[in-house]
DNA sequence: AATGAATGAGATTTCATTCAT
DNA sequence: AATGAATGAAATCTCATTCAT
């Protein structure tokens, strides 16, 4: 992993600065066009000379900013990564600290980052066999931390009181699945669901599992689907 | 696709008779070797060769019992369909008439068909878009078919008045989801659960989701995880 | 070349003329399925399995009557060759003294055999490079003891006074090449000519290059074209 | 065909302009080396490797001059017809006013170009049968259009009483194939004739079926053979 | 920093030929 | 005599990667 974009250097220097901003935007476009035209192809049917065509650059040049066309695709999917870093836990502080209303803020987001990246989602399942083993490793890594956020809120949920003694840890991995679905059987639920109704049905089914039967009343609004 | 494995023709001459048989067996050795070696390595890194030599014959036969690669993945992804279509409607009528052990059943010989084809789920999601449109479109079109024995038992199951009213379709496919998760995430899931305690909390937890409050007595069995 | 058909031998027991019969038959059938697929796609094009398929025979059974795919090539290409040989010079004595009329009766004769094996006539010129040198030589052998009939009533012709003294090698082969064309380039004659006007018109055009200035109104009938 | 070598284009920017310069030379540089080794050894006879090892380059390296083995094929024939269009008109043209020069001088260009391109003549002949039938259509309309120019001195002939009345067509295409013999046939003609011989025999043996017999006369010259 | 021509290993596919039945 | 399943060498074509400019 050579990018630029994505390790956290800040040269100080104006000069190197300014380059850096040039790279970090050269990277961000070459990222752009691999994303667009992997995700209409298949990132198995696209070339790097594709790729290259895409972005309006040459094949030379994306070696210049990935290592080869592992790298670069190993970059598209931490780049979806890598907002569900940053989105999910603002959404979260964002709304307050009802844990409910936490938690519900936090699956929205999650479906809010995989509708933004629909399709770099299904590259993430259909393409991670063709990096190799630290390329894996490291992808699940990050997409178990990624539901950390999940797993505390429903904690907090839990600890309160608001949710059913549950395993935190497989519900917040079966919201993350009911989210990656939006993007995965996309061409299912389009035919009924808009984004909106997708969520608000999900998050009503969810919560009907998951909330205390005492605390229902409280959370009527959540509940009903429509 | 030319595969005598995937028609149900049945000759009458007995020599041909015994002809079927052979190249059906042969269909199957064929299948069963592209599949090992697709889930193994991830279908689009196996090379034809690779198939051939784990199945222990010449490239050239692969040929003349499938198509090409295309059609023998085709194949792979189809097998995996029709387990769904033959043990699931068995699981439900073999289980009794009440609505919600009839669905347990049925979300249970998902998991069971999953889980004997783990790799091969696998496949489905990542190698689709190596398949041309009308093989794509066969897919989708037996995905959805898959999940109409669920989506039966939950209408029946809402129109007796055991389940809450939800939408049917929507969480037929959320069960469906969660049953493929135990392939698409195994290497999740297999650190805390077995297949059993799989199935088990899954079912709890999408029991407090749909069973009617006041009939929630009746099913305490299936609601505990443990 | 092991075909029984093209060699001459003839068995004297009654059980082995009746099998010799039998295998020549077989030996015809296979070249004339050769013939035709060959001459409808392009022998290259066209597979041992596609020969087989339109004589409604096995694979093997080729390989019984003809060594491999280069000798029933040639075979193919040597039946029309021996066509030449019976038909000539048949036609030349057929037609009487006249050394001009026995000159017309051989081209006449030449063209009606082309237009008899039109597609395996073309075959002779597209696929001698795939034969092997022996092949090849054998061809052009032929193929120039084919002309000599010509030759020799130009010769007639000339030595009686009918005729120019022109090199009647050379025109042999011209006329003969003229015959071919009929063949080659059909696609473009069939557009404005039918075979009796072809030859009627080539005839015409050649006796004008060829018949004695004297001569010419002897054979007034055979030098007007229409 | 995206050959730059076949179209005219003509880039005023220097840069592409030296570039484009390159790109014909390459393109002129594989399509001599495959008509080289293709009349050698016959276009299906030739892989693309031995193309590449005649040319000194890579396999791939063809793929980005002619999409494939196809186009490839087609641009070496296309070459030769385009030689015809070139050669021929400016031969008539040089030669003065006389209806029967220009005739000569016609059929002597032709003679010309097969002789500089014998052996792609012969692919002309042997693999049209493995281009598509845009190929083959593309070319067919070619030749025929090759032939024009002597319809068209044939007709000025006619017109001038030069020649005897015979349909133009005909006869062009038969001079055509005349010349096209030298290369057919090259294997026979050389034992006995050298290039000057075989076209003033050939002129002299059409000559004395087309010119008219009261102008034979002026022509004499070219009615004599040796 | 950027280009894109060139490479060549490797993939899919075909098909002449063999051989057990 | 006849079959056709099986083989595997060889062909076409692709594309990740390199490197001279």
């Amino acid at each position: 992993m050579s990018s630029a974009a994505l390790d956290g250097t800040m040269p100080s220097d104006p000069d190197l600065a300014a380059r850096g901003a040039r790279q970090q935007q050269r990277s961000r476009q070459l990222l752009d066009a691999a994303a667009r035209v992997m995700e209409r192809e298949g990132s198995q049917a696209v070339s790097m000379q594709a790729v290259a065509a895409e972005a309006e650059v040459s094949v030379g040049l994306i070696y210049r900013y990935f290592g080869g066309k592992h790298e670069l695709l190993l970059a598209v999917i931490l780049n979806v990564l890598e907002d569900f870093a940053t989105t999910v836990p603002a959404a979260v502080e964002a709304v307050g600290d009802d844990p409910v209303d936490r938690l519900v803020a936090a699956f929205r987001a999650y479906c809010e980052v995989i509708d933004r990246h629909r399709h770099a989602t299904v590259l993430t399942y259909r393409e991670s066999k063709s990096l190799d083993e630290a390329g894996r490793a490291r992808i699940k890594q990050l997409e178990v931390e990624t539901t950390q956020p999940l797993v505390q809120v429903l904690r907090e949920g839990i600890d309160a009181g608001a949710l059913r003694p549950v395993d935190p840890e497989m519900v917040a991995y079966n919201l993350l699945l009911v989210a990656h679905a939006w993007a995965l059987k996309h061409w299912y639920f389009e035919r009924t669901l808009g984004f909106e109704d997708y969520v608000r049905n999900q998050v009503s089914l969810a919560l009907h599992g998951l909330v205390e039967p005492r605390q229902r009343r409280r959370y009527a609004r959540l509940l009903s689907a429509s």
